[in-house]
DNA sequence: GTCTATAGGGCGATAGAC
DNA sequence: GTCTATCGCCCTATAGAC
């Protein structure tokens, strides 16, 4: 018999999500969470640096990603490349997660704090896709632009994917964004300098 | 004489700016900054729902954008109608506020909870400008999609535009980064579906 | 693990402007 | 009188220091 429970981290995260979902985010305490997880307060700010964290584990999306992007076929121009990454985690790693990612997504869309700890997320995802890029060979800023560009369409693909209206496959939404964005492009003929 | 100096929000941001350039965001207390504005701490959270958004004062922007937006050619595609609206924004708005602009986000990239807010400040423009799209009958996604793209483009050409090593005007930036983004969706043919 | 500084909310009192 | 900006004091929770 170990001395301590195992998976303190992974308790943690769900008595989060439990006490989220039953109060609401701003209503529950940390010190609640750890009670429930059967730990210390200090356990807690021992795993996650803030009472948000719990809700962004360190999941490896961000290296799944970048690894897709890198392994892309080398014939792929940049922007097919964000997508077959894109597509690749679409299906890899969130392919069997829809319900979790509705439950947490109502969590964090409820909250403002929440909401903005995940964009500096997405927005680290960029980083990670653009380094990608430049490791292919792509040179700045075409290697931002592309990266920001994909993972603004991926916003909005998981927007549409954890819609309950809307019963799509995450990759098919991605695919959808980035032909949305192709029309968007070629329909657009540059504003002129003024 | 009145009962209160005038200004009080416009004194706490000012004294913001010059502790946290003095002594850095983190270990400047709300407390020093209601001090040096000459009012309580209590007064700063009546102006400014938590300590970061001092850094955030409503100056317009948003509307700015919008209303460039809306008023952007009608003949002009939607991403021409949100690169016209940028380009408005950063000759009319930005145009004389380079030495600002430089210092200030020299405070916000050296905290990430500022980073974070910055974030959230760039989301919630792209939902304006996606609502002065539809406004422009363009439907849903492509509005969601163009906007975000837009602004994702915007965050690129400010990070060059507040560069010491890049001395070119912002609206050019942003020009470029709209040419580089059409360049990149006209080189992509789609990723196969796998 | 314990201790403590700081963020930030609740609420009533106060003193002007109108 | 009402409205608005400020103060003051009390409180809790977060998060960092020791």
């Amino acid at each position: 018999m170990a001395r301590w429970a195992p998976d303190a981290s992974g308790r943690l995260v769900q008595a989060a999500l439990e006490l989220f979902d039953e109060r609401g985010y701003e209503r529950t305490t940390v010190a609640a969470i750890a009670e429930r997880a059967g730990v210390t307060e200090r356990t807690f700010f021992r795993w996650f640096v803030d009472k948000r964290e719990v809700l962004f584990p360190a999941n490896g999306l961000q290296e799944h990603l970048a690894g897709a992007v890198a392994e892309a076929p080398a014939a792929q121009a940049p922007l097919d490349a964000v997508e077959t990454g894109l597509a690749a985690v679409a299906t890899g790693f969130f392919g069997d997660r829809l319900e979790h990612a509705r439950r947490r997504t109502a969590v964090v869309e409820a909250n403002e704090e929440l909401r903005e700890r995940e964009l500096l997320k997405l927005a680290a995802m960029a980083v990670a896709v653009a380094a990608a890029l430049r490791d292919r060979g792509v040179p700045e800023p075409a290697a931002t632009i592309t990266a920001e560009t994909g993972i603004a369409l991926f916003k909005v693909a998981f927007a549409g994917w954890v819609d309950p209206a809307d019963d799509r496959p995450l990759a098919e939404l991605v695919a959808g964004s980035f032909d949305h964005l192709r029309a968007a492009a070629s329909a657009s003929a540059g504003a002129p300098a003024s």
